[in-house]
DNA sequence: AATTCGGGGTT
DNA sequence: AACCCAGAATT
């Protein structure tokens, strides 16, 4: 779009810097990366920020310090204790980054973080926003730290109109922030534009009247406020429909499975989840539907477990009503397993790209050990919990279960 | 340049 | 529901 020039002189740039400053030094958050500005500390805080709210990365923060106290410690870690570490954040990549980038400390930097932003940059897990605000926090080095709050304060500030979901639209204001942040104290001026990016200048209803900006705002001055930033949207989740295989063996001991090293939720824990199409789905929930109504009407008569192969022969009307055909013809047959003849309930669960729609199939095994449906799982007591790392979904599944006293 | 990575909060 | 968030790696 358009090539931008502040078009400031020096003086009105000395003045909005200390403007800017003077507020945050008066309102800046107490937060507990802002103690000090230990290199590993901030490192840790801007990778668990990343598109992470604040509020919510305040306890995981604590924990992770006192896991792994130093970059050391975090190198040698075993991944399920890294994993574990993160259970809840999501994108699960960062943790696995931030451990090799561990590694590369210990190998080329002496066990520190580098000092200068080509090295910081060169770390995995690192990209253009968090090698600025490491090394300006840290090291008080003049670079930009772009994310999305601050393209939304500088979208206003200049009415930049350059979308900024497009990767190209970074340099326009990398340039604009280079030429007005302060060179004194750049650590200070970008954790200060992230906090008035939170408290003032938020998306949808800036407090502008509060505003230690807005002598200097083009988008204030002509009220265009919202017009700003430009942002394409982005595209509609994909649903994606599974089957989730819960089964408790007679030591009341669950069988899951780790999700393989690669794509969505690497190397976490579920219950077996088995794709089925949305013709399928819809189906088995119709069904299922039809008999809670049922059940309603009847006054709640339970359907008790009943076994894969009888429930499979049998074939009398005011039982087909009871059992989920279209379920049971999904679940695996494996003759020690039993399943209930309805799902035990239903998860949603809407990450970035993909909608996950899960009926969860509760079942008991005969057996107190065996692998189930040819899958290398493991039996896991809920005293082990602690060990597994669990995404949402598996959470939300156990939910059921607790909840029906299973 | 577009897609793939989670999950929670706000409106 | 749609949108936002202290984004980076991969394709």
């Amino acid at each position: 779009m358009s090539e931008q020039k502040t078009m400031w002189n020096q003086s009105k740039v000395e003045d909005f810097q200390d403007s800017l400053l003077t507020w945050y030094d008066q309102e800046k958050r107490l937060l507990p990366w802002r103690e000090d500005t230990n290199p590993y500390r901030v490192w840790v805080s801007e990778i668990m920020l990343q598109q992470t709210q604040v509020a919510t990365v305040i306890p995981y923060f604590y924990r992770f310090m006192e896991w792994f106290p130093t970059i050391q410690e975090l190198a040698e870690a075993p991944e399920e204790k890294l994993l574990k570490a993160w259970e809840g954040l999501g994108y699960y990549s960062r943790v696995r980054n931030m451990q090799k980038a561990a590694q590369m400390m210990v190998e080329d930097f002496g066990g520190q973080m580098p000092d200068t932003i080509t090295d910081i940059m060169s770390l995995k897990g690192i990209g253009p926003y968090t090698g600025g605000a490491i090394a300006s926090i840290a090291f008080n080095l003049a670079e930009p730290a772009i994310d999305g709050n601050v393209m939304r304060v500088y979208s206003r500030l200049f009415c930049i109109a350059d979308d900024i979901a497009q990767a190209k639209s970074r340099k326009v204001f990398d340039q604009v922030v280079r030429e007005t942040m302060s060179q004194v104290r750049p650590g200070d001026f970008n954790q200060a534009l992230m906090d008035l990016g939170s408290n003032i200048c938020n998306p949808t209803a800036p407090k502008c009247d509060e505003c230690p900006l807005k002598d200097y705002c083009q988008a204030y001055t002509e009220q265009r406020q919202t017009a700003f930033p430009v942002k394409t949207k982005k595209v509609k989740a994909v649903p994606v429909y599974y089957i989730g295989l819960v089964v408790k063996n007679q030591l009341g001991d669950y069988y899951m499975v780790q999700r393989p090293s690669d794509g969505l939720l690497a190397n976490l824990w579920t219950f077996p989840l088995v794709e089925v199409s949305a013709d399928e789905y819809a189906a088995m929930k119709k069904a299922w539907q039809v008999y809670l109504k049922t059940c309603q009407i009847e006054e709640a008569e339970i359907t008790k477990i009943s076994l894969f192969d009888r429930v499979a022969e049998e074939t009398a009307d005011d039982y087909l009503l009871e059992v989920n055909k279209r379920l049971i013809d999904n679940l695996p047959k494996q003759a020690d397993v039993i399943w209930q003849t309805q799902p035990a309930g239903e998860v949603t669960h809407l990450f970035s790209h993909r909608k996950w729609h899960i009926l969860v199939a509760y079942g008991q095994s005969i057996e107190e050990n065996s692998r189930l449906f040819d899958l290398s799982g493991t039996w896991i007591a809920e005293s082990e919990f602690q060990r597994y790392p669990f995404p949402k979904p598996q959470e939300k599944m156990l939910d059921i279960l607790v909840k029906k006293g299973y």
